[in-house]
RNA sequence: UGGGGUAUAGCCAAGUUGGUAAGGCAGCGGGUUUUGAUCCCGUUAUUCCCAGGUUCGAGUCCUGGUACCCCAGCCA
């Protein structure tokens, strides 16, 4: 795929005016930071094309950072399918991948610089207590009658908590701004909460943890982070962002910048949402190729430059929206029409027998690799007197608009000879098992001569030697929803009942051309005349085993 | 309801000092074709959420509306 230039974007004008006026010595530096409570989908991928396109672009850098400071919903699973998917991506990190944990001690630091500045203080309020505090959209909140504390007590109560004095609930830590403030989120925000877990990073060293809205724009200023960009619902949490930054001794001054996240239709992109899926058995795990995460893409045959082109194509700006499917499934057709070699494989067989084929004769037959790129070169393709067509490529009688085979007339094996279809057979209940036709030798790289009164050959299809083809199974998949927005729901509702109950349909007897013997899982393939397929990691020597990526586009009429 | 945002074609999305609506996806028409694919050519907004106003001139400026999204976790 031609490298196209990044285009711009709201973002990277912000950054070429920074950079005019030269802000951060020049440095551009961003960061991607996940929290590992669930695999990446691709909505991260616009967020991981942003920050790690950028730092390319502008030589800058981009950390790799988890976001981890909440011990009850991560996992290391989560931590390594990050790292593999981002690098799958084909994306580096700069340095050694960080961890908000990394940063605990010095956050708890900058706490206790908070509380000698009164400016955060330990409140003995109840959860329920906290939230009826707090008010709502029409009513400012109230103070707590702790938040006047001394420093002193502050100090010790924090330290309390810290070393596990206390129980969950007792006390959180919170800044002390505004209770009246018409955003919310400057009502005194919680800065630690008590939670007696054990962390996947720091072990059992902390039972307090800070939350979020503190550790992100302090991590950020700890490792220099210049611009900081974030989903649009964290755009309320701006000011309480710069807040931190300004009230703590930090040097570098991060400063946050809200796009608006991918919306796909006919699925979802929610890790809640997504985790539901899996962990109710509605698919087959989190890289279930249905699935819209990163590693589903992979399984489905998604490459790396497909999604980094879709990513480009539907743009960064702050409009919700929601892109339609059909421009990802564009972006991988564009990739795999120019890159993936040709196949043939039939996956509804109809044994189709060439009576004027010497028994037990076979021959090679020369394919391209691809028919619009000669420098992939050739395959051969061996061609036996039965061979295997598609059921849907037969008829018994059709219109002129039928470019397949019709009984008592011609059409091309692909690669190969035209044939003619002379007669069929049927089994007790009348099915056609069988079609016999006759070849004509004379049709190899050329068209039938003398052919006054026959018309044009009907078309081409595609075929597989019976006697030498690989026996395969194959999957198909459909979108994993009915419906366009699947997280819209009427009352008593739920997502789930727009789950499409023919997302997958597995096709088993399918016969694919001999050259595929031993293919590796996630290669790539258009099987012509069908469309895109990927080798599966369930694949064996015994039994090939493809996906479909996506079909090609379809074009023609259906009233015939 | 208070605050914060967003509205340009069926879907994304450019449009930056006001100068006469990019591009991609989808669609439609045609050509080439041993893939009903690809490729190629052509075509799709008299109008930018609505209504007023300023101006020679407005998607861009002003005023007033409307619709939709986000926020009331000790989640991120």
């Amino acid at each position: 795929m031609s490298e196209t230039k990044a285009p711009s974007n709201f973002i990277r004008q912000i950054i070429d005016r920074d950079l005019s006026e030269g802000k951060n010595d020049g440095q551009v530096v961003t960061r991607f930071p996940p929290e590992p409570n669930g695999y990446l989908h691709i909505g991260h991928a616009k967020s991981i094309c942003l920050n790690f396109g950028i730092a390319e672009s502008y030589k800058g850098a981009c950390n790799l950072r988890f976001d981890d400071t909440n011990p009850e919903k991560e996992e290391d699973e989560y931590i390594q399918s990050i790292q593999r998917d981002v690098e799958w991506l084909g994306f580096e990190w700069a340095g050694e991948v960080r961890f908000a944990s990394n940063y605990f001690d010095r956050l708890y630091e900058l706490a206790v610089e908070l509380i000698n500045k009164g400016l955060a203080y330990v409140d003995s309020l109840s959860p329920e207590q906290i939230a009826e505090y707090r008010g709502n959209f029409t009513t400012p909140g109230k103070e707590s009658p702790y938040r006047e504390r001394s420093v002193e007590e502050n100090l010790a109560l924090f330290e309390k908590m810290r070393a596990n004095q206390m129980e969950e609930g007792e006390a959180v830590l919170r800044a002390k701004i505004d209770m009246q403030s018409p955003n919310i989120n400057l009502r005194d925000p919680i800065l630690y909460r008590i939670r007696k877990k054990v962390h996947h990073q720091t072990g059992d060293k902390w039972v307090i943890y800070p939350m979020y809205d503190f550790t992100h724009p302090l991590s950020d200023a700890i490792e220099g982070i210049t611009h900081s960009l974030c989903t649009l619902e964290f755009e309320d949490h701006r000011p309480f962002y710069d807040w931190v930054v300004e009230n703590t001794s930090v040097a570098a001054t991060p400063r946050q910048y809200e796009f608006a996240r991918l919306n796909l239709n006919y699925t979802v992109t929610s890790k809640r949402k997504l985790k539901q899926l899996v962990d109710e058995g509605h698919v087959d795990g989190w890289d279930d190729p249905r699935m819209p995460t990163i590693s589903g893409l992979r399984r489905r045959g998604y490459t790396p430059a497909s999604i980094r082109h879709f990513c480009e194509s539907v743009g960064v700006s702050r409009a919700d929206s929601v892109v339609d499917m059909a421009m990802l499934e564009a972006a991988i057709r564009d990739d795999l029409n120019q890159h993936a070699p040709r196949a043939m494989c039939v996956m509804n067989p109809l044994k189709l027998v060439i009576e004027n084929w010497e028994e037990g004769k076979e021959e090679s037959l020369t394919a391209p690799v691809h028919p619009q790129n000669e420098t992939m070169g050739t395959r051969q393709v061996p061609m036996t007197r039965e061979v295997y067509i598609d059921k849907e490529d037969f008829r018994e009688e059709a219109n002129k608009k039928f470019k397949r085979l019709v009984l008592g007339d011609r059409v091309r094996l692909r690669y190969g000879y035209v044939v003619r279809a002379t007669d069929v057979v049927r089994d007790d209940s009348g099915e056609i098992i069988e079609i016999r036709c006759s070849y004509d030798s004379d049709t190899l790289g050329k068209n039938p001569e003398n052919d006054e009164g026959q018309g044009k050959l009907r078309g081409v299809i595609h075929w597989v030697s019976a006697s030498k083809g690989l026996p395969c199974e194959v999957r198909l998949y459909d979108r994993l929803f009915t419906v366009p927005n699947p997280g819209k729901v009427e009352e008593g509702q739920t997502f789930q009942d727009n789950i499409n109950p023919d997302s997958l349909k597995v096709l088993s007897g399918c016969w694919v051309e001999p050259g595929l013997r031993g293919v590796l899982a996630e290669t790539r393939y258009q099987f012509e005349r069908e469309g895109y397929f990927c080798v599966d990691q369930d694949s064996s020597d015994n039994l090939l085993v493809f996906n479909q990526t996506v079909g090609l586009r379809e074009s023609w009429p259906k009233d015939n």
